[in-house]
DNA sequence: GTTCGTGCAAATCTTTTGCAGTTTC
DNA sequence: GAAACTGCAAAAGATTTGCACGAAC
């Protein structure tokens, strides 16, 4: 373990730190959506010496390398997602949980003002597990 | 002029007061893309006693009741648009600038996960300006 | 007159930055 | 050994909150 990590940081041409190996081994091992916090203290675990500023630095890095996304800002924390693959969130106004929609394949579209580079698809609105639950009466 | 700001505040049952009637008198005349701060300095040039904290507010509440929509955060900025018809932006990454692009028409696929209520669609890239002044040469 | 909104200042919270010491190549 | 990275603490910056006063119904 860790040996994956390593490969992508070399394809990546980054240096091959302690606290980077171990981010990326969370990451590309659990892959999902976190806060930068949620990662800071998965790591932390296993690195007690970790600290935040350092795995803020990492993560963006790791974004303007294209090896996470940033998804969305809940709250304005920015939620971070290692699956690169093209695909859109669904966000639970209610749990704020997100769930990845891999079958959206509408985004070849012709685009005039400008080059495209990437793409953000995000649709809001109430899980089935929230609606069940009941919770989201009274909201709007 | 403000009429009409005032119908549409009484209309979402929201009370009509100095502020809020200045600030959305403001976003629908100017129907565009402004940072809580471009409406407070805008505002504020008719109004010298506006506090941010009250815009802050208001755009929130706004923002409720579906009057205006958040397109996006810059530089964790919250980004406002007064133009609440579907459609999708593309977002400049040299000049920042924001683009409508309302011929996106994509948005009525079948989600499983929940019950949509919005859905937010941004491109992210290079316009076409930045392309020809060459200003995007060495970034990814 | 009561409720709600506003201005003001301070607090909060995420993210960034400066720096000295340490690690990587 | 030079350059880059890390931990730490402090700074920065957007947004929120508490409160006393003033405006709207």
């Amino acid at each position: 373990m860790g040996n994956r990590a390593i490969e992508v940081l070399k394809e990546n041409g980054i240096k091959t730190t302690h606290n980077r190996i171990l981010i990326l081994s969370f990451l590309l091992k659990n892959v999902g959506h976190y806060s930068t916090k949620d990662i800071y203290n998965n790591v932390k675990k296993k690195y007690m010496n970790l600290n935040l500023a350092s795995v803020y630095n990492t993560l963006t890095i790791f974004a303007e390398k294209g090896i996470i996304k940033l998804v969305t800002k809940i709250n304005n924390m920015a939620i971070w997602d290692s699956n690169t693959s093209a695909h859109a969130h669904f966000v639970c106004r209610v749990c704020q949980k997100i769930y990845d929609l891999q079958d959206i394949s509408y985004l070849d579209i012709d685009i005039k003002v400008g080059k495209v580079q990437s793409i953000k698809v995000t649709y809001f609105g109430i899980c089935n597990n929230c609606l069940k639950r009941g919770k989201a009466s009274g909201s709007n």
